[in-house]
DNA sequence: CGGGTAAGTCAACAATTGTTTACGTCATGG
DNA sequence: CCATGACGTAAACAATTGTTGACTTACCCG
């Protein structure tokens, strides 16, 4: 590993902040997480988040931000979906599992008030999408809301994954599919 | 309710701090509650916290072995389960829902690992013997995983409810009970 | 080459954290 | 009734938190 002389450049030790802040919220929570876990993570001074980030809570929104974005694009990218149970364990379980899921930043809290309604209004996004996405009678209110118990339950097993819980912590996106498909089919036919 | 003079009992106080405690750490997590927000709720000193559960995490301790065996007292009361997609949205969603709900204990990380194995052994526990309860074939690992998803949809409509995402959050009880009843049907049979 | 500015560091700040120690005070049994 | 011990409080502690201001250093353009 040749220690790379870093280089002043602020988009880069920007991007080092917010990708170790998005490890680290998504791992250890708002409160949990020190601005100087994050800055020591980064590998850059303290002061420099609240340059960048106006402050901690600026950071966290800016994180949230970055998964959704992620998150449209990983979506926009796999459209049409062809087989959305599998795509989804695909997300829960996928071969990358190293890094913790950044889904698990839409579970996270940190109080402001301008964090929480992005969150509230991402998982809102997704629970709709799911819902017409099924497709059949999306005026059917009970459609939206068995839509949301199948967004329950997806990121439910991402939680008790980060609990380790076995067997589903230790289960494959293969063995995870099953299950999923089977509730899928049965919640949102479609 | 009459003012009660508040008179010296160890035993009272003790239990007013576990409640207290109870509810914030369900409410808002462990960081995110200081001893100083538990023992003002208790109407006590924070001293009397080291005194009774030695540190912190001794109380969140405690709390955790209070909600567990609340848990385990509950199931065992309404012995033989006669309708679980319905006992289990009574449980998320039943009719005293201004507290918050006990179970988001079980979703509380403090950090400690002794709290740390309380709480996987007892999501463990529930996933068995939904698993056993579901009958059918409980030798099928498929079986035991299919609880945890079913676990799994539990919490996390536990979680998305405290999110505030609507029709989940404002769903009541019988409302709640028709998704999970078709999911149980489809993933646990018998 | 050299100065100006962006990038980064350092050190201190006030506030809050969990915990402890020394000190009151109520109640109760002899 | 009153001393003794349990119960409770107050104040301080060191450590950690987020944030800021003054300082240094590297880079780039003229």
């Amino acid at each position: 590993m040749t220690t790379p002389v870093r280089r002043r450049d602020a988009a880069a030790t920007r991007k080092a902040l917010l990708d170790a802040a998005r490890r680290r919220f998504a791992a250890d929570g708002y409160t949990s997480t020190s601005v100087r876990d994050i800055a020591s993570d980064a590998g850059v001074n303290v002061a420099l988040i609240s340059r960048y980030f106006e402050s901690k809570e600026g950071l966290f929104r800016a994180c949230l931000r970055g998964t959704v974005d992620d998150l449209k694009q990983s979506v926009f990218e796999n459209l049409p979906l062809t087989d959305p149970p599998r795509q989804l364990a695909e997300k829960l379980a996928g071969p990358h599992t190293k890094e913790p899921n950044q889904l698990l930043l839409l579970l996270r809290t940190s109080g402001d008030e301008t964090a929480e309604r992005i969150r509230r209004e991402t998982l809102e996004s997704i629970s709709r999408r799911l819902a017409t996405a099924a497709g059949s009678d999306s005026d059917d209110p009970r459609i939206l809301l068995n839509a949301q118990v199948v967004l329950s339950a997806a990121l439910g097993v991402l939680i008790l994954r980060s609990a380790a819980l076995q067997p589903l912590a230790a289960a494959d996106q293969d063995q995870l599919a099953e299950p999923l498909r089977v509730m899928i089919a049965a919640l949102l036919p479609g």
